[in-house]
DNA sequence: AGCTAAACTGGACTGACGGTCAATATAACG
DNA sequence: CGTTATATTGACCGTCAGTCCAGTTTAGCT
């Protein structure tokens, strides 16, 4: 039995969110301080945390507000990315829908990487994948496996997905490069799968 | 005509260097504090900035000695590592390195990675990559450009350079799965250049 | 050996940051 | 309205990277 969520707790937890995306779109992660987003939300510092528990907290519900929409696409949406489409089809979709993500947020996996390497306190769950990325490689790995059972597909997925998260490549979809990276996904994984 | 290096300081720079590598087995990287590097070297905290400039410099400074043996044994060692041997040997040879050397100092890129998310002064060449990725990057380009110059080279070498510094994967190393990423990436570049 | 300039050292200090909390305010609801 | 559960706030705390500089050590020279 949920009490709903006061009015004004939910007016400000919109406004963190979005300050947050706002100010990764202009500045490297390591550079916004919890303040500064308090600050450009226009709400108390004590209510960031409130809300969101610690920094890690913070970016971890921003990474899941803008992979919402992938996942839906996936799990329930039309192929090639939902179910229903040939596993290979549906891997290539994903990878893209994947760069995409990645692409159109910038920051968005850095400020990930650096919130779990930044925070204090230490999060109960901050030893397990935090939920995006095990779905991410859930999927990945499955769709591996339904076509090439005799590759190291965990492994596999993990290789793709860490490059999401790479300096330099992170600054190459900054640069509007996403297709660069797209296509040399399909490359890989197609010559992988088709070997 | 440089003066040499103090005897005194040459002693407390590798105290230091080799202080922190041992706490670096010991912690991850982000729990170790510069304080901390001095107090086990036996030497000030000041003495760790003089030499080092900044946490940046001395992960940079570590991870550069790490890396000396593998970079001496591909420009001037025997085959398949050195000069002489064909290219697609040469890459096979060189990737095994690179996880070796990576799987044997388990937090090095990591705590590269913490670093530079985490200086708080600016590094002049924080913006460019240091000088070891550039060489392991542009080894790899090179030897792929050779045999499949078509390919996207530059963003393949760095697709496979991001998987060090993955923290799943680091955990995998940490556990003594070298072996199994070594295998996945044998397996992956052999199609690609054989396809 | 004795001298001196240059290099080295260490720890008190600064500023910034993540996170806490007790006091205060206010939305929700009868 | 009055009541109450919930939300807000910013001063405060502990920690840490990095600074500073007075005092110490040493290489190089005669």
């Amino acid at each position: 039995m949920a009490r709903r969520e006061r009015a004004d707790a939910q007016r400000n937890r919109r406004a963190i969110l979005q300050a947050t995306e706002e100010l990764l779109t202009r500045h490297r992660p390591e550079q916004i301080s919890m303040e500064l987003v308090a600050a450009e939300a226009g709400v108390g510092k004590g209510t960031v945390f409130h809300r969101f528990g610690s920094r890690m907290g913070l970016m971890l519900a921003l990474v899941e507000d803008r992979a919402l929409a992938l996942r839906e696409a996936v799990t329930s949406g039309p192929p090639p990315l939902g179910p229903g489409a040939e596993p290979r089809e549906r891997l290539l979709a994903f990878l893209d829908g994947v760069v995409d993500v990645v692409a159109r947020n910038k920051g968005l996996l850095a400020a990930l990487g650096h919130a779990v390497t930044t925070t204090q306190k230490p999060e109960p769950d901050s030893r397990s994948a935090h939920p995006v990325y095990s779905f991410w490689h859930g999927h990945i790995t499955e769709l591996l496996a339904a076509q090439r059972p005799d590759l190291d597909t965990e492994l596999v997925a993990h290789i793709l997905l860490s490059t999401l998260s790479s300096d330099p490549i992170l600054r190459m979809l900054e640069r509007g490069e996403g297709d660069r990276l797209a296509k040399s996904f399909r490359t890989i994984v197609t010559t992988l799968v088709d070997a």
